[in-house]
DNA sequence: CTTACGGCCGTAGCAGGCTACGGAGTCAAG
DNA sequence: CTTGACTCCGTAGCCTGCTACGGCCGTAAG
């Protein structure tokens, strides 16, 4: 498994736009090769390894510096503190779910109320919005 | 009840940040008094009201460019318009609270695993990045 | 009249996550 | 050897919602 992958070759093997591994690399997400006294940069299996452990992160809502902060703990021998970055991301995740909540109800009752409102009345969404 | 405030008197009484004020009137949804030759521009109670309808609708989770949508049906006459796009916010909020139950399910299982974890076996939180 | 506060206005920057552009250099096929 | 695809690299732009800066000028108090 050497390195085989031109940095597009790697794009297309992952999936994961060129110019996004690109920005990953400035980000400190993704290593560098060496690059071979002016020529291109080989990629190998590693780093599509790492480019997935990215995208994975980011769909269970981590940013991009928490991920570094996990990609640093790869190794899997750091399991407490995986488990404190997690808990502590668990912990936001739960106060938007929270808030998103209050909006759903207070939204589902004004679309409600529009939609019984017989057209006599003012709108109970706008009106909603001017109170107070 | 004439024009009484000043910009930053506006910002004081409402508590909107003056350069926010500004801003939502580049924006589009906040109207400019007209200025009295080289004067000093003149607010009123109305634009104040304009400026809670937008912190109102922001708290439901409006984007500016709903916000300017909704101002467009401030009379209150065209309810079936403002349900409308009540309506589609109601669902987008609805996708967004599904998709971060999912996150918070997953996130939870992890976390909990990490903690049940006695130390032995590779970390399950980094396991699950790493997987395919 | 002067000082000082603050309005006016255009422009720039931040955060987060990309995405794009352009000029120069590399590499492989024909 | 040329062509064309691709890489390298720095920099700039996009989106959303603000926030800030700085130079000029109006306005009110002393």
């Amino acid at each position: 498994m050497a390195e085989t992958y031109t940095i597009g070759a790697l794009a297309r093997h992952t999936g994961i736009h060129l110019e996004t591994i690109r920005y990953y690399q400035r980000r400190g997400l993704v290593e560098e090769p060496t690059r071979p006294l002016g020529g291109i940069r080989r990629y190998s299996e590693v780093h599509a390894r790492r480019l997935r452990f990215i995208r994975h992160a980011q769909a269970l809502g981590f940013t991009l510096d928490e991920v570094r902060d996990l990609l640093a703990l790869e190794d899997g021998r750091h399991c407490r503190q995986a488990e404190a970055i997690g808990a502590h991301k668990l912990a936001t995740v739960r106060e938007r779910l929270a808030q998103l909540r209050r909006v759903e109800r207070a939204l589902a009752r004004l679309v409600r109320e529009c939609h019984l409102n017989s057209g006599k009345v003012h709108c109970p969404l706008i009106d909603a919005l001017e109170a107070r």
